[in-house]
DNA sequence: TTGTACGCGTTATCAT
DNA sequence: ATGATAACGCGTACAA
């Protein structure tokens, strides 16, 4: 299985041109060493050649990538895709290539995709740790290694770790008093798993809710689960077990308002006529599906921006500290839906 | 902004445990010239110290990266996180890792990350071209150069080129037959530019069906544009003003039908009453959305397999010449949705 | 302005 | 079973 794909290197153009590789290497990145005359002559005959830079060599030598690890959890929902292109955007305007590596809410692929990372001696870490991370010692190491690392969304608590996250307590009890505003009053919750700080912040804000409210909270509508659909079709089928329903459901995910919406289809139920359904985060939930499906907005490409603003100045050392940014959400009664992604894509 | 972050080398362990470095590297990649016992010694220091191997010092030595690279162009649908899902999978079983690269259906974005990849001398290349793909000088220059490249979904025909495809010419076909044998005759397709031989086949495939049945398309009937939800919306608006309307149109892609989902609520027109929509392509349309939207299922799955399959098959030189495979696709009259992004990931 | 020498961390080859 | 040496391709420091 030898291989010889000829990759041309530095040393070819220079054999070529009879110069060094010192003033090849120079000529391509622009040296102000380099002449301009010799700069185009290069230029042009490694244009010609179809030369690329090595990058593992490059790296090597120079001991910066100009990359950074990006990991999520998913990307079959529409927060992580928005989220990933507004980081994208915000990196490589900075100059950044971007690696991306998706966890599947698995800590260990997220444990894998970290040592890859690592090894790829990315400058810099942006993750959002999957729903299963439990073990935060790989983090702690990396934090001693002095990798610049920077969580988002879903992040791991401390004040030696830096994240920008959204407020989800003020988020959650944002959705619950409008859903108590407009006349609610029996409501229940399929929350995450508390492990994760938005399963916890979620429902303690639908708790801070009920109890300024002064509205009971039933010990069974509160349940826990994943943050995906499969969790809200479950979770409302549990919920619906019950001899009392509530008046409507405030779920701790757009993904699992979907799980409900499907459960309540095959349980005849409609929405939101029988039961009304409230959520954090929202989706392309097509809007002649439900009239009625308010939720909380997620700030999504501000978070993006800022959480690359967070990790380039750590990257160059400008922050001393970790920087901790909790954004504010905001309530959003459901209109129109304009689906992020498909928005022009801005050139580096 | 000198950093010093102290990563563990080879060096380091060796010095430490009185081995040569060759030792130490020998060890930690389980090579038989190295006794157990100090195998285990060496294992054991390293994991102490935490080391990680450099990804580029080994990629540079082993001439190899047992990287693949990937570039869809997008994933804020439901048709690419699948697959992509599904590439991973199989090139997570065969010990490959995999770099996914985004370029957001821009011809610039997908340039550069081939360059990118090229760069990180990743073993084997996988494409979905973006829709903009008009220039194939670059690929041509990959092919030249050697390095395995496999298109897929969205692929550049020719001979020289290695892909994995559906028969989108049949698949379309078969979801306008279905229309017919419904009872519809005036039939309209939202269809992708010509360019991109998904928008080409699948038209192909609608002209077919509607030759073969004897059925009139009037030319406004075919209406060309992008694959996305925006050019569902644009298209049946465009297709509303003529004064008669088709009694069903066959969309290009899912998304291009969430569009004109979008629209018809603009408009006041109900689906499947007023008129009816079928589309190429399944995605997470909520099944309380549309009674009736049936579909052509494309076997994600084992396209994702397949294209990986070739790929490793070009990167252990086994394919002497390029391959070509065409799925076929399969009609489906929608019942019940299920994520498959949701499914468990099964570990490497 | 251009070139020389060396090192980056690892692996392959060839000894011992 | 273990080790010395030379690459891999590039960038930096310093010399010419």
């Amino acid at each position: 299985m030898k291989r010889h794909r000829l990759q041309i290197t530095l040393n070819d153009i220079a054999k070529e041109l009879n110069v060094s590789v010192v003033t090849v290497s120079k000529a391509l990145r622009d040296h102000p060493d380099i002449s301009e005359r010799t700069k185009q002559r290069i230029k042009k005959f490694a244009n010609e050649l179809g030369y690329t830079p090595n990058f593992s060599a490059r790296n090597l030598s120079s001991r910066r990538s100009n990359t950074i690890g990006l990991i999520v959890p998913k990307i079959g929902n529409f927060f992580f895709p928005s989220l990933i292109k507004s980081i994208y955007k915000a990196a490589n305007f900075q100059n950044y290539d971007v690696i991306l590596m998706i966890s599947y809410d698995d800590a260990e692929n997220e444990n894998r995709h970290l040592k890859t990372l690592l090894s790829m001696r990315v400058d810099g870490l942006l993750v959002a740790i999957s729903e299963k991370t439990t073990d935060i010692q790989i983090y702690e190491t990396i934090k001693k290694t002095g990798i610049p690392l920077v969580f988002f969304d879903r992040v791991i608590e401390g004040p030696e770790f830096s994240y920008v996250k959204i407020d989800d307590r003020q988020g959650a009890c944002l959705a619950v008093e409008h859903a108590i505003n407009t006349g609610y009053k029996r409501i229940a919750h399929l929350a995450g798993f508390k492990e994760i700080n938005i399963g916890r912040d979620r429902c303690a804000g639908f708790v801070d809710a009920m109890k300024k409210h002064n509205l009971p909270v039933p010990e069974n509508w509160i349940i826990e689960g994943s943050l995906n659909e499969e969790a809200g079709y479950n979770g409302f089928m549990k919920l619906c077990q019950n001899k009392n329903l509530p008046e409507i459901i405030l779920t701790v995910t757009f993904s699992v308002a979907i799980g409900v919406f499907q459960a309540a289809i095959d349980l005849g139920l409609k929405i939101p006529e029988d039961i009304d359904v409230i959520c954090i985060g929202e989706g392309p939930i097509n809007p002649f599906a439900s009239p009625s499906l308010s939720c909380v907005y997620q700030p999504i490409d501000e978070m993006g921006t800022k959480v690359v603003e967070v990790l380039i100045r750590q990257i160059q050392n400008l922050a001393a500290v970790p920087e901790q940014i909790i954004l504010p959400p905001k309530l959003k009664v459901r209109e129109t839906f304009v689906r992020q992604d498909e928005m022009a894509f801005p050139k580096r």
